[in-house]
DNA sequence: ATAATGACTTTCA
DNA sequence: TTGAAAGCCATTA
C-alpha cells in the first residue's frame, strides 16, 4: 500500500495539493493510513509530501513541529494560505 | 493472532 | 463555525 500512497504523492504537480482522503479513495484505503504512509517517510525523500493536507484545507501537522515547515514549502510553490491558514481546496485541489 | 495506534473524514449538535 | 463522536483500516507492539 505504501508504494500506491507515494506513488499518487509524487503525481501530484507543484503549486498544487491533494488531501489525504483523495489519496485514500484512488488506492482504496482509508485516510489514515496516508497519514501513516507519511510518517515513515525518511527526512530526505524526494517525495513532495508537503502537497498533502487534510479534507479542511488545514497542515495535519502540529504547529512547531513541521507545519511551519509544509506552510513555506507551499507558498514557495504558489499555493496561497488565507488568514486563517487554510487553503483553497477549490482552487488549489488536485484531481487526477 | 489480538489489541492498540494514529500527518484522517464525515456526521450531527 | 466549532467541536465532539463514531467510522476507518494498515501498521505496530
Amino acid at each position: 500500500t505504501y508504494p500506491q500512497i507515494y506513488a499518487v504523492i509524487n503525481a501530484v504537480p507543484e503549486g498544487r495539493v491533494i488531501s489525504y482522503g483523495e489519496i485514500a479513495k484512488i488506492v482504496g484505503c482509508g485516510a489514515r493510513q496516508v497519514g501513516y504512509a507519511l510518517r515513515a517517510l525518511p527526512q530526505d525523500t524526494k517525495l513532495p509530501w508537503f502537497r498533502v493536507i487534510n479534507s479542511s484545507g488545514k497542515i495535519s501537522l502540529p504547529k512547531g513541529n513541521g507545519y511551519e515547515r509544509q506552510q513555506q514549502l507551499l507558498e514557495q510553490e504558489g499555493v496561497e494560505f488565507t488568514l486563517n491558514g487554510r487553503v483553497d481546496l477549490a482552487r488549489f485541489g488536485w484531481h487526477g
